[in-house]
DNA sequence: TTGTGTTTTACGACCTCC
DNA sequence: GGAGGTCGTAAAACACAA
């Protein structure tokens, strides 16, 4: 669905070896992998090292999608995700209400304890700069509200981390509160950071449509869809709105209604 | 190896909503 | 006023051609 689709449009999400291998280590970081739910995937199964049989998919987000194979094993596998041609079913409709009918043990149970979490995800191929101490020592700046430190501009996320919060924009684009929290707490990051994911993430999504808009409008004018009249914005936001056009639903709003069904 | 272009984190400014 | 949104941007991390 959605991220091999974003995978289309961009193969070099996550190319190369040293991306594909970057699982960095632990920041602060309770080493990753804490949805053992999820674990259907091929990437994570390699990851799980520790003996865990990889369930199939998890119950938190439904039947395995075939499209998670995207994030497939390894970086050049990640590219091919090639059925999806921009026009993913579903696209379009990431509410919550929906991702909650699709899923609705996703929204209401919270994500596995972060003491199942096991460091597999580490290998010790990947740290490719000697900066464990320095990681840590960030990420500890991070919670004080300084993270532009002399030594460390910006840690690399692990694919793991990355992997997941792909997976809840995937099916969210807008994160509820408790979701962040969850999230934030299982992968390690602040809530802060998460946030900043998902605000990046968007911006990163509309900077993709304007470019496939602007390409469109290039390679002849007659191919203009209902998308030619739009702008950039207003295309992307017609095709996920913000959280306040959603029934008139705060996230947190919406978040309740999920647990409570 | 190096230069260059792209992507990824992170922030500040500003806006809207409650 | 606080939280979270977009937008623009800085700079690290990364890919890749020369």
């Amino acid at each position: 669905m959605y991220v091999s689709s974003l995978l289309e449009k961009e193969p070099s999400m996550y190319p190369g070896p040293a991306r594909a291998n970057n699982t960095l280590p632990v920041q602060n970081f309770v080493s990753a992998p804490a949805y053992s739910d999820y674990m259907g995937y091929h990437p994570v199964a390699a990851l799980d090292s520790h003996g865990q049989p990889a369930p199939a998919w998890g119950s938190h987000y439904g039947p395995q999608r075939e499209d998670w194979s995207a994030y497939g094993p390894g970086p050049s596998s990640a590219a091919p995700a090639a059925h999806i041609n921009g026009s993913s079913p579903g696209q379009g409709s990431y509410s919550s209400a929906d991702y909650s009918s699709l899923h609705p043990a996703a929204a209401a149970a919270p994500l596995p304890p972060v003491d199942t979490i096991h460091a597999q995800q580490i290998s010790p191929n990947s740290q490719r700069h000697s900066s464990y101490e320095w990681m840590r020592k960030t990420v500890q700046t991070n919670t004080a509200g300084k993270t532009r430190t002399k030594e460390k501009y910006r840690v690399v996320y692990t694919d793991h981390q990355r992997l997941e919060l792909e997976k809840e924009f995937h099916c969210n684009r807008y994160i509820t509160i408790r979701r962040k929290s969850e999230l934030a707490a299982n992968l390690g990051l602040s809530e802060r950071q998460v946030k900043i994911w998902f605000q990046n993430r968007r911006a990163k999504e509309r900077k993709m449509i304007k470019k496939k808009i602007s390409q469109f409008d290039g390679s002849g004018g007659s191919a203009q869809s209902d998308s030619g009249s739009l702008s950039p914005n207003e295309l992307s936001n017609s095709l996920f709105p913000p959280p306040h056009g959603i029934n008139g639903l705060q996230p947190n709003d919406i978040h309740q209604v999920i647990v409570s069904e």
